[in-house]
RNA sequence: AACGGCAACUGUUCUAUCGUCGGUUGUGCAUGCAAUCGGAGGAAAGUCCGGGCAACAAAGAGUCGCCAUACUUCCUAACAGGAAGGUGUUUUCUGCAAAAGGGAACAACAGCAAGUGCCACAGAAAAUAACCGCUGCUUUUAAAAGCAGUAAGGGUGAAAAUGUGAGGUAAGAGCUCACACUAAGGUGUAGUGAUAUAUCUUGGGGGUAAACCUUAUGGGUUGAAAGACCAAAUAUACCGACAGUUAAGAGUCGACUCGCUCGUUGUCGGGGGGUAGGUUGAUUGAGGCUUUUGGCAACAAAAGUCCUAGAUAAAUGAUAGAACUGUUUCUUUAUAAAUGAGAGAUUGACAGAACCCGGCUUAUAGGUUGCCGUUUUUU
RNA sequence: CGGGGUGUGGCGCAGUUGGCUAGCGCACUUGCAUGGGGUGCAAGGGGUCGAAAGUUCGAGUCUUUUCACCCCGA
């Protein structure tokens, strides 16, 4: 059985690591998100992927609104975790992952999805084709 | 009754599934899993004031500077906050009335009679005033000119040397007097007081202190990323004790004075910086609620009762359904109309704790209550 | 969380002790000049001085509140 959880270790909270994935991550746009990514070796993260939520201080004024679209986002990441998930055991990677919200429009769940959902297509297809340069990054 | 303004209070609810943070219990002990309980606001916001708390070799003193406050009394831990009162201004009502009185709102309401500055344009003149005018004298046929006096009248302007009446004079003028306006002081009455009122004395004459400033009162500085502790790690900053040295210099608002502390070298002892973590500070408090008593009120006292978020790359959310609220469309019912019933669509404000309290300010759909204004109708 | 600063034509800036109709450069429009364009010369349009209150006879300037943006400390 599959639990939907999205506890402390599935969040990137470390200071060292979020430095490390902005410094050596690659980064693609899929509207309205932009997504840094990067493989790291098995023992430094407890969990299959660690992620962290951005939304802007500039894109949204009000603190109601940010907390609003970051909670939208999160249920997003958190009711199709596995869909990634499958993917990195396969592979047997873990991943930090930072998901940026760019649009400066308030979305309600169901649009949030569609767009999450596309975002999360390249992101399996990434993963997938750049297998060599995992190897790189890893020795 | 409708509409508008202001103030106060309130400011959606329930069920299911998945998830999140904290507490407790059970199980387990590479700290997870299960159950159960709890989880944003009146402004959590702006960071504009006042405290608590913490640190600073003295967190000592004085003078000047700097900053703030400014009718009175009271409330409060404190305040630039609040309550009550006084005074003034505006508006409205009663009223023949800019007499008097009632209601409401607002006030950066100490001092331009302490000094200095400023007052564009217009105007003679914007503060030791004199263009036209008025009066007298001289020259002169007269008109007019010159000299002297004067500030009633004229026009300009936001503002023009206090207003009215009488005396007075060549003409006039606070030049003199009475009344009015107004400052300081004394006395009586009412009041804790601001002040009101009566009276006496000495005066005063443009405005501006959100102009410099004067007077009185208050202010040490910094800010929880303050600070305390623990583990990992390790060149040697720093600290303490003892001994020697006493000159320059340094020290947490700016300057100066006095005072205080430190200093440089050696020995011994203790461990620091950078990096990245954890615990604490940190949620029981000037706390909330109810009742009684005191007080016009703000508020205070007593008794009873309750424990009610604690995150830290930052928790309180998502989905589905139902109800409720407002708006709008359609159908239907009775009807002059308002309205009632049903169905569909749509909507639910402002806004998210970051050490904690007391205020202030600003934002706020809808609902309730109170006050004020406008319009209409009835009596 | 704390501290500092800036908002003036389309853009970049002046405007210091309140005062007459708010200026300057570039850009824009029109005309002249040229065979045409640029350069040049002449004329012109365009501003509720970020917003709202207040003080004052009078506010871009002074005071209060508020909105937006920028920078700094950690």
């Amino acid at each position: 059985m599959k639990h939907y959880t999205f506890t402390k270790s599935e969040r990137l909270c470390s200071k060292r690591l979020i430095e490390h994935l902005f410094d050596k991550g690659q980064r693609f746009v899929a509207f309205p998100f932009s997504v840094y990514w990067c493989v790291m070796p098995n023992d430094a993260i407890p969990d299959n992927a660690q992620v962290l939520i951005n939304v802007s201080k500039r894109k949204f004024k009000r603190a109601v609104d940010r907390n609003r679209t970051k909670r939208v986002i999160r249920e997003c990441y958190r009711l199709h975790k596995y869909e990634l998930y499958d993917l990195l055991e396969a592979k047997n990677y873990k991943i930090l992952l930072s998901l940026s919200y760019i649009q400066d429009k308030k979305r309600n769940y169901a649009s949030m999805e569609v767009k999450y959902l596309n975002m999360l297509n390249q992101l399996l297809k990434a993963i997938d084709g750049n297998t060599s340069d995992i190897a790189k990054t890893d020795n």
